[in-house]
DNA sequence: GCGCTTTGACCCGAG
DNA sequence: GCTCGGGTCAAAGCG
């Protein structure tokens, strides 16, 4: 009884939540993982508060915390575990918070948050401009948005868009504060995403590896079967986009959406599209290389994740936080690769062992490198990586048309493992990479093993 | 009233 | 056969 009537004392606060009284903590939570510095113990709180399933609808009018409720109602156990887990990262703590409040920002959030002085999303902002919504839908999407948004510049703030998860964390944080009644609405269109089409939610569920809640997403073309699963890191910053199968349809003509502004899929990152592409050529390249292309045919899920990047912030948060190893805390390692320019560096290291063999692969890491379009270099496995905790081995690298920066490729080194992943530049900002992967793994995570060069990697980056 | 998100509940497959 | 967990459904709510 006691119990419930805090829970329900808590919850109501939550809803009243757009006073920011509330929030209070929440936004000193917020600046501090902004800031890197963890609000652990409030975010706890808020955590336990939110729990409470009932509380549920609050939450949708407060965007606050809730979300996560459903799921630390399902699994309680998991769910605070985790939150507690995450708790001890600090970021990640706040992240759990913020996610239930992730939903989806508004360009109020965006000023606002400007106005707060986000972040330096602008760093990673760098991105061409590429398809800039003026909303965008995707409730991790919007975190992001929010985010970036906020100290961005228009234009940027359509780039961010765009790269949408990329910083989703951020966001999300902002999001609380901001404003409860505009994270919805945005979406009401459909929502063009990044990748250049348009998406419907139909579900968000939470997996109970995650702390962050996973989002499904059909492509909203009639008969179009391709979904995508979003689900974002622990900060929230990260998101990952797995796609399913395929889109019979050419992209919806980003016009109408852009007529907002935006501009439609540049250069760089295209979701979808550029994942249509990387599929193909992880099917070629699964083909040549391994001599199945049909593995990823067979689950028929193209299993593209797409992490973004914009790893500064992540990074940081990471090492703040996790340690690592856990799934999630994989995440943070991959985003410290790349952020601390690991990536690249396996480039450029691997070039170097390669000698003029994959001179392309620094084109990886420098940002003209498009040098050689459809080029790739393959067999060459020297460089390995450790990565969420499995060991990648680059296996090729080649320029994706449509793509400015050149696509490392990288396999789990895992026996009869499927995994397999690529990575490549988002933007002129060394630091942002874009890493999708497809397949999955067939075995644990095998941290400790990587190879002397990763395991040093690993060291530099902690 | 429309379209979309949210979210609890249900379904189904895997272990 | 049971349990767990992921994926999907569909009612409810919101602008």
């Amino acid at each position: 009884m006691d119990e419930e009537a805090e829970r329900v004392v808590i919850a109501k606060p939550v809803a009243s939540r757009p006073t920011c009284s509330t929030f209070k903590s929440f936004s000193d939570i917020l600046a501090c993982a902004f800031n890197t510095s963890p609000p652990n113990t409030s975010s706890e709180t808020m955590v336990a508060a939110i729990r409470p399933k009932t509380v549920r609808f609050k939450l949708k009018d407060n965007p606050a915390p809730p979300p996560k409720d459903k799921v630390s109602g399902t699994d309680p156990g998991t769910a605070t575990c985790s939150s507690s887990d995450n708790l001890s990262i600090s970021d990640s703590k706040s992240t759990v918070l913020f996610k239930p409040l992730a939903k989806h920002v508004s360009k109020r959030t965006f000023s606002q948050l400007s106005l707060m002085g986000n972040i330096n999303l602008q760093n990673h902002l760098p991105l061409p401009p590429v398809k800039a919504h003026v909303q965008c839908p995707n409730q991790d999407k919007d975190n992001v948005k929010s985010t970036l948004n906020s100290n961005l510049p228009r234009n940027i703030t359509s780039t961010v868009e765009n790269s949408q998860s990329i910083e989703s964390s951020r966001v999300t944080l902002n999001y609380s504060k901001e404003d409860p009644t505009s994270r919805r609405r945005q979406i009401s269109c459909a929502q063009p995403s990044y990748d250049g089409y348009n998406w419907r939610k139909y579900g968000q569920k939470q997996v109970k590896g995650s702390e962050y809640p996973r989002s499904y997403y059909k492509c909203t073309h009639p008969n179009c079967p391709v979904k995508k699963k979003v689900e974002r890191s622990l900060d929230g910053k990260i998101a990952e986009i797995v796609y399913k199968g395929e889109h019979n349809h050419p992209k919806p003509q980003p016009l109408k959406h852009n007529s907002l502004g935006t501009q439609v899929e540049g250069s760089i990152s295209n979701g979808t599209a550029q994942d249509t592409n990387s599929e193909l050529w992880f099917n070629y390249l699964n083909g040549q290389i391994e001599g199945c292309g049909s593995r990823l045919e067979n689950e028929r899920t193209c299993q593209g994740r797409v992490t973004q990047p914009f790893d500064t912030i992540a990074t940081r948060e990471v090492n703040a936080g996790c340690g690592i190893s856990d799934n999630s805390c994989g995440l943070s390692v991959e985003f410290e690769e790349r952020s601390k320019g690991l990536m690249p560096m396996g480039d450029k290291l691997q070039s170097k062992r390669r000698g003029g063999k994959n001179s392309t692969n620094e084109a990886g890491t420098s940002i003209e490198g498009v040098k050689e379009p459809h080029t790739m270099a393959r067999g060459s496995t020297d460089i390995e990586i450790l990565s969420k905790g499995f060991r990648w081995r680059k296996y090729g690298q080649k320029v994706v048309k449509g793509n400015l920066y050149p696509r490392s490729y990288y396999r789990c080194t895992g026996l009869k493992c499927k995994a397999r992943k690529y990575v490549e530049r988002a933007s002129d900002d060394p630091n942002s990479f874009i890493t999708t992967y497809e397949g999955k793994h067939n075995h644990g995570i095998s941290l400790g093993n990587a190879s002397p060069v990763a395991s040093e990697m690993e060291k530099t980056n902690r």
